[in-house]
DNA sequence: GGAATTTATTGAACTAGTTCAAGGCAGATC
DNA sequence: GATCTGCCTTGAACTAGTTCAATAAATTCC
């Protein structure tokens, strides 16, 4: 236990900071302590599109650039100052090599951010935009306050024009 | 090796049976050999979204349940008559136990279905149904071919009425 | 503390995709 | 060979969500 803590190195980011840019190689998968981040890729147009929101206890990677060594699709971006503790991909080499609980502690949660994302693709076939926004909420209480309409508009794949009309409506109830 | 295929029964299934059930509890991994299924939801109002296709080489499975013995959010249907090899979790277990390369091996193939989740939902986020419809035909066009419009219509998250308008709009030009 | 920037709200015009209903075609079934 | 069932197509009317533009409110920055 104290070796696999042990490769870990803290790191303070300031808000606005990137963790990782797209086109990058992302060369560490980080758990954050502090704060709260937005892993998001841009297309073509410079239309953002949010994956995922992390804050303290959760995990920030590109998995795909970091396990392939590929230029990354996604970015990172720290929203408010924090801090994350990061460990390079040599390091968790030889953590699974020498700990085969740690592997499947990784397998397990891998597992479970696959069953989350396969939920959320259901949600966006089946949930309109205003169904979608109260899941939000209602599964994401505390994330959700620490966002801008902006932020939760590109997770939830509207325009924050609209995230602005749901909640008129809502309040008007 | 020998041990781990061993561990496979193979299973024969004709066109519309059904593998799991959604409520079930999914008692299997299933790796399939011959034929095409539909893994997918059915919402309140009876409406289907299907969560992905599997063919030979492919797993089925409803991971949350299988892994945690909890009902099935998720049906698993054949669209052909087909065969697929099972495991159950006893043996997945203790050939996890046995076989900590198994278990990387299982990591790894849930990583780069994470992955592939994560470019859908960015997909869906950022391409219109038009592009998204190409998109899967040119990503698995050996797929598409088996597939009635119904069934690709309820994995764009869309209408079957506006495939069948997408088609004739891509047939005019 | 005020200027500057970013974010939120609102409305009017628009469009991508839906809904409903009808008709045509093809393959299975007897 | 007729009938049935399921699938595909089409059109007209509709709606959820977008786009654009303008204004208000809140934060950031010096």
């Amino acid at each position: 236990m104290d070796a696999f803590c042990a490769s870990f190195k803290p790191r303070q980011v300031k808000k606005k900071e990137y963790l990782l840019r797209e086109g990058e190689v992302c060369r560490f998968e980080g758990f954050v302590t502090q704060g709260c981040f937005r892993i998001f890729t841009t297309d073509r147009e410079g239309l953002e599109s949010t994956l995922y929101f992390a804050v303290e206890d959760w995990w920030v990677t590109d998995i795909d650039s970091f396990t392939n060594h590929a230029p990354a699709h996604l970015s990172i971006q720290a929203l408010e100052d924090g801090e994350v503790l990061l460990i390079e991909k040599a390091d968790k080499e030889s953590i699974y090599a020498s700990m085969p609980k740690v592997e499947k502690l990784f397998r397990i949660m891998t597992q479970k951010s696959l069953v989350a994302l396969q939920r959320r693709v259901i949600r966006n076939h089946t949930l309109t935009a205003e169904e979608r926004y109260l899941h939000f909420l209602g599964a994401y209480p505390d994330i959700a306050r620490r966002l801008t309409n902006l932020h939760v508009a590109s997770y939830l794949g509207i325009t924050h024009e609209f995230v602005s009309k749901i909640r008129r409506k809502l309040a008007r109830k």
